[in-house]
RNA sequence: GCGCCAGUAGCUCAGCUGGAUAGAGCAUCGGAUUUCUAAUCCGGCGGUCGAGGGUUCAAAUCCUUCCUGGCGCGCCA
């Protein structure tokens, strides 16, 4: 809170020699909340008037008089510790709560400002996996916070409907599959063909070249080639929807790499012209010895296309298209290195905006005993886990709260919301080891505890049945519990900003866990509704604020907050 | 071999832009409900912060070496 940070450093300000400002950036929290609300280490100006650190603190908590809103100050070892007004802080954040609801927590920093956000983008022809979970929450979550905070968002599912892999699934239906029958296929239908192909080709290395040639045939147009390939994209996008759907994550565009088909030579062509290409063993390069990495490939020895020219293609697409400011990747941490490569070409093409991509890197998703693949059908779908998670909830909603009305819709919103809240609570830069039992349980630090929370404050609610004022007297909400839970409260806007400075969704995960963790306890010792009116109307504030706070978190998460479990 | 990332309690993690006693959850043991949903809460047990060296008044946090694991290193994406 701004207010008391400078309300402190003002008085500061007097008795030191430091700048404001320099006062305001030294100030901290304390550890625990009988150390005080805020804290001004004195290890700085201990340097300069070369005294202990403890003997400065003591000496200028003796000439700093508390006023409104400080209430008290106490030098505490090497700090001066300050505790504020209880009563003006929690009416400070409480009637902000209560004034902004849903918005509450957004900060306008962003406005006017564009970001582009990549994520999901998955291949076709294969199943969305649990390890393909990662980029879509992480990336959805990333555009929640960005438009909290006023930027303009752009959501880009970047499909894989293009390169070899495509030339491999023609050679596979062309010999295996049912082509004359014309058959319904399926998603399984293509990944079968695509293992197949693999297995083969082990045997029979000609199969790749036969599936190189068909990619470039693709490239160049051929009608039969583009009409199987649309005809497997068409199939894959209708399953990739409904899972989808079921997350409820949104993209503004699916543009695949195929659409920069007709851009790349163009791309090339600027490339070429600012000399910085060279043929090396037959393929067009990138030389990137100077910045100590591996060249950047363009074209192969034939001629297709690769990778890093459609993306370099479809980022010069994107800044013309909507002149971002920034440009997320969310794309897993093994392809570190190709983004650094395409930045520096781009950069090298004179592009001053090459430094606003940012990749946001994410840790691998793998089973105990090793990696998840695809090609080994090693894999569990993301559609079982799902409606796994939906199923186990079904049964504790039986066994805990049978009379329940709409079982299957809050079912579905906490047995999902336990997949989202697991797959974001740890930093995204861990490997995650996938445990079905990690992800399916709902006690301790899941998605379902803080569901869980949000219900029974809306429980409360309902049973106090009138309307929540922020016209209470703020004298009544300061014991320990109720006061460290208001100052959790007032941390939600920064916390949404330190995620997006960081792209770091688990922020706001913990953040959350922490606000339930306060509630519960607050919840445990004191009683809401009693016959006292004033404590009750005081306490339903708390209630009703918590509980916002809970649903916008979550929200940003994209999960939702169901009033009964 | 080179590069990037990680190593904190039995397990999963937080803390990492240096600061006050290293925090949670799971597991385990014990306790709390005539009262707002016990998917909750309280307490016990549990740590050479991978190892060594260094910088500093102060290191889990910064630097360095080593060990272990993951990922990446030209015609896949």
């Amino acid at each position: 809170m701004d207010y008391f940070v400078k309300s402190i450093a003002s008085l500061l300000k007097e008795k030191t020699n430091l700048q404001e400002d320099e006062i305001e950036k030294l100030i901290e929290i304390p550890p625990v909340q009988k150390m005080g609300d805020y804290a001004f280490p004195c290890y700085t100006l201990s340097k300069i008037l070369k005294k202990p650190p403890n003997s400065v603190a003591e000496e200028l908590s003796r000439t700093l008089h508390p006023i409104s809103p400080i209430a008290e100050i106490r030098a505490i070892g090497p700090y001066v510790n300050f505790f504020v007004d209880k009563a003006i802080f929690s009416k400070i954040v409480l009637k902000k709560v209560h004034e902004e609801q849903d918005l509450y927590g957004s900060v306008d920093v962003g406005s006017g400002k564009t970001v582009v956000i990549d994520y999901s983008s998955p291949n076709i022809a294969k199943h969305l996996a649990v390890h393909h979970l990662r980029s879509a929450l992480i990336g959805n979550a990333i555009y929640h916070i960005y438009k909290t905070l006023g930027y303009n968002c752009v959501g880009i599912n970047h499909l894989g409907d293009w390169g070899t892999q495509f030339g491999q699934l023609i050679v596979a239906y062309k010999k295996w599959g049912d082509e004359g029958a014309r058959k319904v296929y399926t998603v399984t239908d293509l990944n079968n063909l695509y293992v197949r192909f693999h297995q083969e080709a082990a045997k029979n290395p000609a199969l790749e070249d036969e599936a190189r040639e068909w990619f470039k045939k693709l490239e160049a147009g051929d009608l039969g080639a583009k009409e199987l390939w649309q005809h497997f994209k068409d199939i894959s996008l209708k399953e990739f929807q409904k899972i989808y759907d079921m997350l409820e994550i949104h993209f503004d565009a699916f543009i695949g790499e195929s659409f920069y088909n007709t851009m790349v030579e163009d791309t090339v062509k600027r490339i070429k012209e600012k000399d910085l290409t060279k043929v090396s063993e037959e393929a067009l390069i990138v030389d990137l010895e100077p910045y100590n990495m591996p060249p950047c490939l363009l074209r192969k020895k034939d001629d297709a296309t690769l990778y890093a020219t459609r993306d370099i293609a479809a980022a010069e697409y994107r800044m013309k298209t909507y002149n971002f400011d920034t440009m997320v990747y969310v794309v897993g941490s093994e392809q570190k290195l190709h983004f650094k490569q395409v930045y520096k070409v781009l950069e090298l093409m004179g592009y001053d905006w090459a430094n606003r991509c940012v990749h946001v890197d994410f840790g691998l998703m793998k089973f105990k005993d090793g990696k998840m693949s695809t090609r080994k059908g090693k894999v569990i779908l993301l559609e079982d886990l799902l409606i796994e998670a939906i199923e186990r909830v079904r049964k504790i909603i039986e066994e805990k709260n049978p009379s329940l009305e709409n079982k299957d819709v809050v079912a579905k919103e906490v047995g999902i919301g336990a997949v989202i809240f697991a797959d974001l609570s740890t930093r995204r830069t861990k490997d995650v080891v996938f445990e079905w039992e990690a992800v399916l349980n709902f006690e301790g630090e899941t998605g379902p505890y803080i569901q869980y929370t949000h219900a029974r404050l809306c429980s409360i609610l309902r049973k106090y049945g009138k309307l929540v004022t922020a016209d209470i007297n703020y004298e009544l909400l300061k014991e320990d519990e109720a006061f460290t839970l208001i100052k959790n409260l007032s941390q939600f806007p920064s916390t949404i900003l330190k995620a997006a400075e960081f792209y770091e969704p688990s922020l706001i995960s913990n953040y959350l866990i922490d606000v339930c963790a306060n509630l519960n306890r607050f919840y445990n010792t004191h009683r809401v509704l009693s016959d006292d009116e004033e404590i009750t109307k005081a306490r339903i504030l708390l209630v009703d604020s918590t509980r916002q706070v809970i649903r916008n978190g979550l929200s940003i998460l994209g999960i939702h907050s169901p009033d009964r479990m």
